[in-house]
DNA sequence: GCAAGGTC
């Protein structure tokens, strides 16, 4: 029996009895005996097997493609050897197998791989375990209900990795082979998955380049103690200045105003809903500026020590069945927590503990919670996520917090003017998810309707309409969340391939023109790759395999068809295309190399970064008539961090190593910044 | 040197 991973086959063994360890190249077997059959069961990690080309060389269309041990094709899984060598042990003694991996197209794949390729590629003697949940009850029903070999998921799986293969392979070499066509080089990527994604990226930083401002004017009243604000019929803005000046002419001078509604609202501000790991991500990058894939990686190592549940889920959920209140119990003996948890398990001393419940499901998992378990030394970064997540998950209990909204109309000569307030008059959950709570609190005097106010001044501002905000790291993942492009894993990985390639930077996300350049080029010569409509296809291509309507055989010819139209058409222009492409690169990596302002007071000069066959100094633009130069660090990478020394004048540099040191010092070594050096 | 999807 394969299991999806270590931590479900553990589950699994638990559910079907009695069971024994036997231990292979480090990695737990379990094993469970009846009278007539010894079940053995064994994780898989993910996906053990992976696609590689089978054919030679870096041209395309490249269509050649089969099955290989992942951590043979990817140097960064090393780890899955023994993991491979135990499933390769554990196959050659099976007379039998179960894939017992989630119920997915996925989940079919890393059994079938396992299975066809380390034991028997004779589908009468396969089984598949159905369960949608890894509660014991559900796997017990699901093992006394095996069914047969999957074929129709197994095969649309398949597929589905195929497909992404050849659309992001061939046309992402397409892009560089066009580059190369130009003597140059640049690693260039697109999929079905990055290609939508740069592409919303690229649509909305075209929106705010050619965006252009509107002026409008608001009117403010200013009380030594709140400032209202001008309104007609609600609308604040006015968008004539001879309208505005009409107003403020009428009102200026006058020193009184007079109340006349106020108008209460009490509300109830309800509880946030527990974490799935796109929450997680959010919350994380707004209080601590965290990216989305440094969280996941956080809260995997998190996860890994046992202080966390599984963060991979998109659930929203906490079943009372993880026990509430053991693990309040437990975290009530963490000193930091003791306050909370008590505040917590006090709410309801009849054991009827409920949580606030999101909408979002996961078969596989709960949303995201604390063990309990006391951590040992946590870095900076691990010990705030991990207290954001401990509180949240307090917060989850409580109840609505109590907030009153008042606004105030006052009267001028006619005109009239709002003032809000909003205040909390319960905390309740704000209590337990301290000091997270973000809620405005501003507070109006008590006034009466009809009471007369004094006026300190009134206040005529010119503003501009706003162009339409840019992505974070954070929403372009939760938009790509939305239109259900990639999956929980795999979207933060997507954004930060996206900045590796230089197609976008800062955060918020700025699109380079290599970006911008990259989506206008596919958009024009392969549109299919960004649009989301292709996942759409393969959803539904997938979903007509499954039933067995068409075959694999069939959907990949006809994207061999499809596509091979597309890379035809690609390579008659590839010249011209690069052409493009390499102005775009040659220009961001002219900027790049651009520290600041020269500092001698009689040069315009830029400083830039100038490399030798030795290494790389600080040169001036203006190197004939200014000979100004400073030495660089030998190792990292030095971008400009786009301000000036106080001290000295000379730009500030931020450098980062691959060791993960990174720090930041202006250039010149003399300067007093580094006396202590 | 290229994808997307699992996972440690």
């Amino acid at each position: 029996m394969v299991g999806e991973k270590p931590n479900v086959a553990s589950k699994l063994a638990q559910a079907l009895g009695n069971y024994s360890i036997e231990e292979n190249h480090g990695v737990k077997n379990y094993i469970v005996e009846t009278d007539d059959e010894k079940i053995i069961i064994a994780p898989a990690v993910g996906h053990i097997f992976n696609l590689e080309q089978t054919s030679e060389g870096w041209d395309y269309p490249v269509f050649e493609v089969d099955w290989a041990p992942t951590f043979e094709t990817s140097d960064s899984a090393d780890y899955m050897k023994k993991y491979y060598r135990n499933l390769r042990d554990q196959c050659e003694k099976a007379d039998e197998y179960i894939n017992a991996c989630d119920f997915d197209l996925e989940g079919s794949v890393i059994g079938d791989r396992v299975i066809k390729e380390l034991g028997t590629t004779d589908e009468s003697r396969i089984r598949r375990m159905k369960f949608s949940t890894l509660t014991p009850s559900d796997l017990e029903e699901a093992f006394d209900n095996l069914e047969d070999f999957d074929k129709g998921m197994t095969e649309a799986g398949l597929t589905r990795h195929i497909l992404d293969f050849y659309y992001g392979i061939n046309v992402s070499r397409a892009l560089m082979q066009a580059v190369r066509e130009n003597d140059r080089y640049k690693t260039l990527s697109t999929g079905r998955v990055q290609g939508p994604a740069l592409n919303f990226l690229a649509e909305r930083e075209r929106e705010i380049q050619e965006f252009e401002p509107d002026p409008y004017w608001e009117i403010f009243l200013h009380n030594s103690e709140f400032r209202a604000k001008f309104h007609d019929d609600g609308d604040e803005r006015i968008w004539e200045e001879e309208v505005a000046d009409g107003i403020f002419s009428e009102i200026e001078g006058e020193d009184e105003a007079e109340v006349s509604n106020i108008k209460i609202n009490n509300y109830s501000h309800k509880p946030p809903v527990p974490f799935n790991l796109t929450g997680l991500q959010k919350e994380a990058s707004s209080q601590f500026n965290i990216n989305p894939k440094t969280t996941q990686s956080i809260a995997q190592d998190l996860y890994e020590d046992s202080l966390i549940s599984y963060p991979r889920t998109e659930s929203q959920k906490l079943p009372p069945k993880i026990g509430y209140k053991n693990i309040l119990n437990k975290l009530k003996n963490q000193e930091n927590y003791t306050e909370k948890a008590k505040k917590v398990l006090k709410k309801d001393k009849s054991d009827n503990l409920y949580t606030k419940q999101g909408k979002k499901e996961d078969d596989a998992h709960p949303a995201i919670y604390p063990t309990g378990q006391n951590p040992g030394n946590l870095s900076k970064n691990e010990r705030k996520v991990y207290d954001l997540i401990v509180k949240r998950f307090f917060a989850v209990f409580g109840k609505p917090a109590k907030r009153q909204s008042l606004t105030m109309t006052l009267e001028v000569n006619g005109y009239t003017f709002n003032a809000k307030s909003k205040v909390t008059k319960k905390r309740n959950w704000f209590d337990l998810y301290d000091p997270y709570v973000k809620v405005e609190e501003a507070e109006l005097p008590e006034l009466e309707e009809g009471e007369k106010l004094p006026v300190d001044e009134f206040e005529q501002a010119e503003k501009e309409t706003q162009p339409p905000r840019r992505f974070s790291q954070t929403s372009i993942v939760s938009e790509l969340e939305k239109r259900n492009l990639g999956t929980k894993a795999t979207r933060a990985q997507v954004v930060d391939r996206l900045y590796d390639r230089e197609f976008i930077k800062d955060d918020p996300i700025v699109v380079t023109d290599l970006g911008l350049t990259i989506a206008e080029t596919l958009e024009e010569y392969s549109p299919e790759i960004v649009s989301e409509e292709l996942t759409r296809e393969f959803e539904e291509r997938m979903e007509s395999i499954k039933n067995q309507e068409e075959s694999k055989e069939e959907a990949l010819e006809r994207a061999r068809d499809e596509l091979g139209e597309t890379l035809r058409n690609f390579k008659e222009q590839e010249k011209e295309i690069g052409a493009k492409l390499v102005r775009a690169i040659d220009k961001y990596r002219d900027q790049k190399r651009k520290l600041g302002p020269c500092d001698r007071d009689d040069c315009d000069g830029t400083l830039q970064i100038i490399r030798t066959d030795n290494g790389r100094f600080v040169g001036c633009t203006e190197y004939d008539d200014c000979e100004n130069t400073y030495p660089l660090p030998n190792n990292g990478e030095v971008t400009s961090q786009g301000e000036i020394c106080d001290e000295c004048g000379t730009p500030k540099i931020h450098v980062s190593r691959k060791s993960g040191n990174n720090y930041e010092m202006c250039i010149d070594p003399d300067c007093s910044t580094k006396d202590d050096w």
